[in-house]
RNA sequence: GCGGCUGUAGUUCAGUUGGUUAGAGCACUGGAUUGUGAUUCCAGUUGUCGCCGGUUCGAGUCCGGUCAGCCGCCCCA
């Protein structure tokens, strides 16, 4: 049997409704939030993402879909969204006026790595992207926007958790007083730490090593090492998270994997997921836009998984809210003909409605109607047709009533 | 990329120390006055035991490989 590749997935049914709720939910927020939409191509050129993402990850190192198209052209399927983004803004010169760009995007993106539930080769990510406004404001107001999407969603107890990476002139300072700290208790670090130290030190801050996070006890804690803006800045943000009643905790451990972050840092954690695992990250990339070949332009965002919140959401809440549409059964050979004028009556007027053209016995459709979660039948038949009216049996209670032809739209649009 | 576990009807699973025609619930199909579902009763269908090879008189059961899924790690969010 043919079979989808490995990690790929098909979607349909119960989990692409939650899909689309959420997707309805995002579009609905964001837009009012001044968001607009952009969708980016899946491939793009390789650099794209050797330099944003950053030449030593292992996104770009190990799990990128990466070929050469027939013109001898390097691309890769994207891993990532927000480089695209980026890239698109530049090449259409959308940030070269002083007004802020707001973005939101919704696509599958590509990381060959191990599967794991929840966790596939081609997954969805939902982001949002502002530039152009480099103050704590636009931050506070990304992460309002983030509070009313994922509470519309369902989900309960939201935590932000977050904290400041500083800036490539602060960091360094951090970085010396850290890598001393770790020297001195070097022996009570795990091997992946180790090398991490050397690769990429502040990855050692959230090892999931139990005896690593003990040893980390006292460490230097990066917001002490900032520069004097990032520091007002950072002070500034949590005022403002304060003041608009948003539930945050500092992280001194928090860190992004990605190179571009730059101050502000985040994560989500809801109490309807384990208590250590994050639901969602992002924060500012104030150097990302420059590095890419655009114009000096701060920048912030987030970005969370689709495949991910469906899941977590159908553990919670279940099914996806969803409509069934009415079925209209017709009995006999003058009735079919009838049923199907009036169900085209019915759908050029709006009305949700399934046909039933199978002609088998009513018994039958019936309980293909109860397999369907059909909530309201329409019978029509010869005593229907004779009368001007349709038999209506509400399934849920079984009850039936008797309905004149001329008001079945009406009265199934108020149900 | 590394380590471990699993793979039997549509689905959830059972299947004794290898032994004859591989089972159950649910689902599905048909029926219990042909215009009434979900409840009840009766009857019935369902499988290359993931795939390929090996050991054996004999393999769903043991061994190897492969594919797929799951759990850690790495990584990410």
């Amino acid at each position: 049997m043919a079979q989808s590749v490995k990690g790929m997935r098909d979607l349909f049914g119960t989990e692409l409704r939650w899909f689309q709720h959420i997707e309805e939910t995002a579009r609905r927020v964001f837009g009012r939030h001044g968001y607009g939409e952009i969708r980016t191509p899946i491939l793009e050129e390789l650099d794209v993402f050797k330099r944003s993402v950053g030449e030593s990850s292992d996104i770009v190192n190990k799990e990128m879909y990466e070929f050469t198209d027939k013109g001898g052209r390097q691309v890769v399927m994207r891993p990532e969204n927000t480089a695209g983004v980026v890239r698109a803004a530049i090449q259409h010169k959308l940030l070269n006026s002083s007004d802020p760009v707001l973005f939101y995007y919704i696509g599958q993106q590509f990381r060959y790595e191990r599967m794991q539930t929840g966790r596939y080769r081609q997954f969805w990510q939902i982001g949002a992207e502002s530039f152009g406004v480099a103050t704590p404001e636009s931050e506070a107001e990304s992460l309002l926007m983030l509070h009313s999407f994922l509470t519309e969603l369902g989900l309960k107890n939201l935590t932000f958790s977050i904290n400041s990476v500083g800036t490539p002139e602060s960091r360094p300072a951090f970085h010396a007083a850290f890598r001393a700290f770790f020297a001195a208790r070097e022996a009570q670090f795990c091997e992946d730490c180790h090398r991490r130290i050397e690769t990429n030190p502040l990855r050692v801050l959230d090892c999931k090593n139990e005896k690593c996070q003990a040893a980390l006890e006292g460490h230097p804690v990066i917001t002490d090492h900032l520069d004097e803006a990032s520091a007002k800045h950072h002070a500034r943000l949590k005022v403002l998270l304060t003041e608009l009643g948003i539930p945050f905790e500092e992280n001194p451990r928090l860190v992004r994997g990605l190179d571009y972050y730059t101050r502000t840092a985040f994560e989500v954690l809801s109490s309807d997921l384990g208590a250590q695992s994050a639901l969602l990250g992002g924060g500012r990339y104030d150097l990302l836009v420059k590095h890419l070949g655009g114009p000096d332009v701060p920048a912030f965002g987030w970005a969370i998984g689709l495949d991910r919140l469906a899941m977590v959401l159908q553990q919670v809440r279940g099914e996806a809210p969803h409509s069934t549409p009415a079925l209209l059964i017709p009995l006999g050979d003058r009735a079919t003909l009838e049923a199907l004028k009036l169900a085209r009556n019915l759908w050029d007027a709006g009305v949700a409605l399934q046909l039933e053209t199978r002609g088998g016995a009513l018994k039958k459709a019936m309980a293909s109607a109860n397999r369907l979660g059909i909530r309201t039948v329409l019978i029509l038949g010869d005593g229907e047709l004779e009368g001007g009216t349709v038999t209506v049996k509400h399934m849920a209670t079984g009850e039936q009533e008797s309905w004149p032809l001329g008001e079945v739209a009406s009265r199934l649009a108020s149900r």
